[in-house]
DNA sequence: TTGTATGCGTTATCAC
DNA sequence: GTGATAACGCATACAA
C-alpha cells in the first residue's frame, strides 16, 4: 500500500505538503496541490487511518453500547447514529451490554481502550454514580434514554412520564373508567416515569388508582401474558389495559385471545414504543411513538458538535412522545 | 494516560520487557514479570490499541457491512458476530449498505480504509465479479447469505432451495393441492433458489406449477398484501399460499383478513426466515427457520480461524433451514 | 507557501 | 532473559 511518503516522492514535494493537501488546513498553492492529487490518484493512495489516529490522537470513531444488537428498538437507534456519523467520516464501534452491570462496565472499558473519541451509551444496569464518575474521564459520553440531573446536558431522553400520561389519557378519552396497568421492571427509571404519567392522567380524570389493577411485568411478551391472566384472575373488572411497552401489549393480547376475548370489543389495549411489531399484529396496536431513531441522530449530532467541534449543530435533549391511534381501542 | 514507557520506568526495566509481558510470546522471568504487572496496576495502565495496530499492522477489528442496521434479521446476525468476536478481544466496525450498489461499495471502501483485518459482508447489490476482484485484495472477506462458486470457501450461506422445498412440502403434506406463491424480487439469488425449491416440491408431488398462481413481491409487507389481492383477483382458486419470507406472509395475512378470510380455515399460509414477528402475529406463522444468528457466529469463527489463526476452529459453510410448524396451516 | 524534524505508543529485530 | 533501537504512517511545531 502506498504511503504518504511514496506520494511525496512521486509528486516531488515533501511529506508535510502531502499531509497538508489531505487535511486542507494550511494553504497550498494550486500547482503543487494538483501535483500531489495526481500522484495520489496514480498510486491509488489511501490514507492509513490508524497512523492518522496515532499522530493526531483522534480515532475518529465513536463507541456505542446498547443492551442488545438485535431487537427492533436498538436497531432503529443504531441506524440513526450510523447514518449521521458516516456522512462525517466517523465510524462506529459497537458493543453489547446485555442489561447486566458487569457486562456493561466491560463494554465501556472495551470501547475506551479502543480510544473512541466519544461514547454513546444506552445502559440500564450501571448506577448514576458510576456514570457521573465516568463522565469525569477524558472520553466524553452521551446517554440515551436516561436522565441524570448532574449530567443533563449529556442526556438524550424521552419524556416518559408524558408518554405514560398520553397513553392513559387516550384510553380515558375513549370513555373507559376502569383501567388496568402492566408495568416494566420497577427498578428501571423509565418504568417508574411511565407509571407516574399513568397515575397523573388517572388523577386528572378523578379515577382512583387501584393497586389491584396493576401488575409488574418485564417489558417482554411473557410479562404481558402473565400479567393479563393475573389481572383477570383478580376480582376487579376492567375494560381497558395500558401496557408499559408494545411487547408487553403483544403478550397481553395473546393471553386475551386464549381466553376467547376479542380486542378491542371486549378489552381495549394500548402499548408504548411503537416498534414495528405494533403495526403488524392484529388488531394493529395503538401506542405511543418513541422517536428512538431521531434520538440516535441527535446523540450523534451531540458528538459532532461537542467532540468534533461542528458548532453549527443544535442539540435537543428531551424528546416528546406522540400518540399513535390504531385499532386496539374501542370507544365506549 | 500512562504509556508503556511509564510502566518500564516504574518497574525498572526496559520498554521491550514490558511489551513482552503484555504479549506473552517471549520468556520473561517471574520476578520481572511481577514487577511489571505491579507497575501496570499501580499506574492503571491500559494499552493503546491504536499504537499497537500501527506497530503490528493488525487493527484487531473486523468490518461488517449489512443492508440495514435495523430489522430483525440483521440484528440477530450482528449479535452473533459481536458475541463471538468480543470474547477474542476483537472488535466490530459496522456500516450499512442499504441494498444499493454504490452505497455498498462505499461502505466496503470505508471499512478497508479503516484497516479492518477482515470483512464480513452481507451484500446484495454488488456483482459476483466485484466480490471476486475484492477477494484478491489484502483484506480477507467472508460472505454471508450469498454463494459464489469461485469463492465458496468464503461463503456462509443457507440452502435456500431446500428451504423453499420444505415450506412447500409442508403445505402439500397437509393435503393442499392448489398452492399460490409470492416470491421476493427475482433479481436476488435467494429468491430464485427458494422458488426453485418450491417448484421441486410441486413436481415431486405431481402438482403442476401454474404461473398464474405466482406473484413477484418485494420481501416486504406491501408485496405480500398486494400479491394476495392480485392472486385472489385472478380466476384460479388456491387453498394455500407459500410466501418467500415472513414479512411477505404478514402482508398477505393482513390482506386476507381485510377480505374477511380466516387463517388458516379459509387459507393456509407459510413464511420463511422465522423472524421474531412470525411468533407474534396471529395466528402464529408456520415458517422456515433461518439460523442467521448461528451463521453470524460462524462467519466470525471463519475470521478467527483464517485471519487470526486460531486453528482449533471448525467451519461449516452451508446451513440447513428447518421447518417450524405453528398455527397458520390447516389440514385438509 | 513549503520543507525539516520530532513525536505519537507500540512491536519487533537485533545484539548482549 | 533483557536492553537498545529502528520501524509503523502520519501530524505538526518550527524554520526557511
Amino acid at each position: 500500500m502506498a504511503t504518504i511518503y511514496d506520494v511525496s516522492v512521486l509528486a516531488g514535494v515533501s511529506l508535510a505538503t502531502v499531509s497538508r493537501v489531505m487535511n486542507k488546513n494550511t494553504k497550498v498553492s494550486e500547482k503543487t496541490e494538483k501535483k500531489v492529487l495526481d500522484a495520489m490518484k496514480q498510486l491509488g493512495y489511501r490514507p492509513n487511518s490508524i497512523a492518522q489516529s496515532l499522530a493526531s490522537s483522534r480515532s475518529n470513531s465513536v463507541g456505542i453500547l446498547v443492551s442488545e444488537l438485535h431487537g427492533p428498538f436498538y436497531g432503529a437507534m443504531m441506524s440513526g447514529i450510523e447514518a449521521e456519523l458516516r456522512t462525517a467520516k466517523k465510524h462506529v464501534i459497537i458493543a453489547a451490554g446485555h442489561s447486566d452491570e458487569q457486562s456493561e462496565k466491560e463494554g465501556i472499558e472495551f470501547l475506551i481502550d479502543r480510544r473512541c473519541d466519544a461514547l454513546i451509551l444506552h445502559v440500564e444496569a450501571v448506577s448514576d454514580e458510576y456514570l457521573i464518575e465516568l463522565s469525569k474521564g477524558s472520553t466524553p459520553i452521551v446517554l440515551i434514554n436516561r436522565y441524570i440531573p448532574a449530567l443533563k446536558d449529556n442526556c438524550i431522553f424521552l419524556d416518559n412520564q408524558l408518554g405514560g400520561y398520553l397513553a392513559t389519557k387516550a384510553i380515558i378519552n375513549s370513555g373507559h373508567k376502569s383501567l388496568a396497568y402492566i408495568s416494566g421492571p420497577m427498578w428501571k427509571v423509565d418504568t417508574q416515569a411511565r407509571l407516574k404519567g399513568h397515575k397523573q392522567a388517572l388523577a386528572e380524570s378523578g379515577i382512583e388508582f387501584n393497586p389491584l389493577l396493576m401488575f409488574e411485568g418485564d417489558y417482554l411478551e411473557k410479562g404481558g401474558s402473565q400479567g393479563f391472566r393475573t389481572l383477570k384472575a383478580g376480582n376487579v373488572e376492567f375494560t381497558a389495559l395500558v401496557c408499559a411497552n408494545d411487547e408487553t401489549a403483544a403478550g397481553a393480547m395473546d393471553a386475551a385471545r386464549q381466553m376467547q376475548l376479542n380486542i378491542p370489543a371486549d378489552i381495549s389495549i394500548i402499548g408504548f414504543d411503537n416498534i414495528i411489531l405494533a403495526n403488524y399484529i392484529h388488531p394493529k396496536l395503538s401506542t405511543i411513538d418513541y422517536p428512538i431513531g431521531e434520538m440516535g441522530h441527535m446523540a450523534a449530532r451531540w458528538i459532532l458538535k461537542n467532540t468534533y467541534k461542528d458548532r453549527s449543530l443544535d442539540i435537543k435533549n428531551m424528546f416528546d412522545p406522540a400518540l399513535i391511534l390504531r385499532n386496539s381501542i374501542k370507544n365506549v
